[in-house]
RNA sequence: GCCGAUGUAACUCAGGGGUAGAGUAGCUCUUUCGUAAAGAGCAAGUCGUGGGUUCAAAUCCCACCAUCGGCUCCA
């Protein structure tokens, strides 16, 4: 099946769903039902009173059922999608015909949305289509199945939410009903098994499993606190951001975290995300405080504390510092979405003429990085869109050049890219980089941006060779975005098992017996002299249980330690994926891990 | 923020108008063991917080807090 073919199979099923609906609960209101990755949804207003006569659930004694059971929940689905199987089975053809907008309004009279539909259709000039199968009718544009009986293989409704109608939060909430359909059985098993998988692999289970981060309802709200293990990890993966960095002339900077609200007034950011800045009082004086919630304005006043020649530039700052921002509490989630997050951020300050080679460098800093920790990247030439040019501060020469300088970079670069246009942030082009993960999700991470309007805002300026004053271009440039966020995704990519240079701890040495423990800790002891984190578990567990124990919390090397070990002066190593090593003497074990571990493996 | 669901021991979860339950983890003891879970015992909870209804609330109602699924895909 192709994906058209999957995609008119899948709005078959909305249609399914909907009929099945309006059978069960004929005062439904229906709206859309599209398909969508996966799957397709519909969205209902449903007749509260008839929800809970029919789908009512069974109290024991007389109490009331709670008032609160107003709409559908999931243990209908199973009801529902009984009730599609039947109605498939009735299902020929889709047939269609072309009604008058006053027919139109005439049969959705009762039904607000699908009028709204209709003045759309005719806005545009459309015609307005209805279709039908087995005994159902929908406004619909078409795009449908063939033979719905045979096409639909397997379907499994999924999920139920609520969905603002056309997506405006100011509309009335609608019950959305999500649902996945496949060709056939065995894709939709595997379908769920990888929904399964993702779940295993949820940052936040793991997160908790091997002790990496926590939230407290004391603490808040998208405020994760970080453990030993899960400190260990930022900061190495930020020692090596910053590191690459370092080697392409970035100067580490400091800022504080807390400025006046006028930083932001200048810099534009207190108009468009004013609603999303945490306010500080002070009780000293009457200024006015906010949480910082990015890094460029203060960057941009390290440049401008004094004069710079055009000798001075490129200008490269770099600083891992904690950002705030009062995010939607619904939208909060794990490490994904949080309300502190930490960007390794860097600003690039030069002439146009220097672009070019700024890009060059921070490309090969993403791609070193990326490859290193065993991530594809694809990029998204994110260009202005050239219908509406008023979205879009900068003259058109200027944007022209930077798309045109963005675009030469990807190939020289040999990136794996494609163009959107439309996707620029208003002060200029970027790159973003989208990292695949193991089970080929898309996340965007770095992205270098241009930026012509913040430099001219603050009236940053060098003096160039004729002694003019210019304005700078200013390059943003994060590696990993925030940590938190890059953590998220990590950590479900690897799920947990990071690679030997990560991993919080490299060696867990298992003596096999009391008497063992002592040689087992003396090795421990030789290998954290020479920096690897190893440690013994003398606990008075067997072997096995030791095993278990260090592989669930995806230690790379075991070492096993019993009587032949310490005769002969070796250690059995054994790998986190059950692979044996064999026997390994202490001082080859050591150099091999060392060694690894210097190279990022 | 909005719609819906959930909140019971450190963790995972069962139960439910009238002594609070299990498994895992923890602690103690026994066991000293060879590549993914040894055995026994003990201890552990203001049933998210606050209010209300009731003779009685962890259970029913309301509010709040937190967590989870959604709120871009325009028939």
């Amino acid at each position: 099946m192709n994906d058209q073919h999957l995609q008119a199979m899948r709005h078959s099923t909305a249609h399914l769903l909907a009929a099945a609906i309006l059978e069960l609960l004929p005062n439904t209101k229906l709206t859309i039902g599209p398909a969508i990755e996966h799957g397709f949804y519909y969205d209902f207003e449903f007749n509260k009173e008839e929800v809970q006569k029919v789908f009512k659930q069974k109290n024991n004694d007389n109490r009331p059922v709670s008032e609160k059971i107003d709409t559908l929940n999931a243990n209908a689905f199973a009801r529902i999608e009984q009730k599609m199987a039947e109605l498939l089975k009735t299902w020929g053809a889709f047939s269609h015909r072309e009604v008058t907008e006053k027919e139109a309004k005439d049969i959705y009279k009762d039904n607000p949305y699908k009028l709204e539909l209709i003045e759309g259709i005719i806005k545009k000039g459309e015609k307005i289509t209805l279709y039908k199968v087995g005994d159902f009718e929908d406004l619909c544009r078409g795009g449908h199945s063939e033979e719905p009986k045979k096409d639909i293989g397997a379907f499994k409704l999924l999920s139920i939410a609520g969905a603002y109608w056309r997506g405006d939060e100011k509309n009335k909430m609608l019950t959305r009903v999500y649902g996945t359909a496949f060709a056939s059985k065995k894709e939709l098993e595997e379908h769920l098994v990888m929904l399964e998988e993702a779940k295993k692999r949820d940052h936040r289970k793991l997160g908790k499993d091997l002790d990496l981060f926590v939230l407290s309802d004391l603490v808040g709200k998208g405020l994760p606190l970080f453990t030993p293990k899960g400190t260990l990890l930022r900061e190495l993966l930020n020692d090596y951001s910053q590191g690459l960095r370092e080697e392409k002339g970035f100067s580490k900077v400091w800022t504080p975290h807390i400025t006046k609200n006028d930083l932001y007034k200048v810099s534009g950011h207190w108009d468009k995300f004013g609603k999303e800045l945490f306010l500080v009082k002070s009780q000293e004086t009457t200024d006015e405080m906010v949480m910082k919630p990015m890094n460029c304005p203060h960057h941009q006043q390290i440049y401008a504390s004094r004069i710079r020649s055009y000798r001075d530039l490129p200008i490269k700052y770099m600083e891992t510092t904690t950002d705030y921002r009062d995010e939607k509490a619904g939208e909060l989630l794990g490490l994904a979405r949080v309300r502190s997050l930490t960007q390794d951020d860097s600003h690039a300050f030069c002439t146009p003429e220097q672009i070019d080679a700024i890009y060059d460098e921070l490309i090969e800093v993403v791609q070193t990085f990326y490859k290193t920790i065993g991530m594809k990247l694809r990029a998204r030439l994110s260009f202005r869109d050239p219908q509406t040019p008023e979205k879009y501060i900068g003259d058109d020469a200027l944007w022209e050049k930077a798309q045109e300088i963005i675009l030469k970079v990807a190939k020289k670069n040999k990136l794996d890219y494609y163009t959107a246009e439309g996707e620029a942030a208003f002060y200029g082009p970027k790159i973003d980089f989208m990292a695949i993960d193991a089970l080929g999700r898309e996340w965007q991470v770095a992205t270098p941006q241009l930026d012509f309007v913040q430099p001219k805002r603050f009236g940053l300026t060098y003096i160039d060779q004729d002694g003019k004053e210019q304005t700078p271009v200013m390059i943003h440039f994060a590696l990993m975005g925030s940590i938190e966020r890059f953590l998220s995704v990590y950590i479900e990519h690897t799920a947990g098992a990071f690679p030997l240079w990560l991993a919080p701890v490299q060696v867990s040495l298992l003596p096999i017996a009391d008497r063992h423990n002592e040689y087992a800790e003396k090795i421990a002891k030789e290998l954290q002299a020479v920096g690897i984190r190893a440690e013994a578990d003398v606990r008075s567990e067997r072997l096995q249980a030791k095993i278990r124990d260090a592989t669930l919390q995806k230690v790379p090397f075991m070492g096993i330690i019993g009587d032949k070990e310490i005769a002969d002066e070796v250690i059995s190593v054994r790998k986190r994926n059950g692979e044996d090593l064999g026997r390994l003497a202490a001082t080859t074990f050591l150099t091999q891990l060392r060694n690894d571990i210097d190279k990022k493996r």
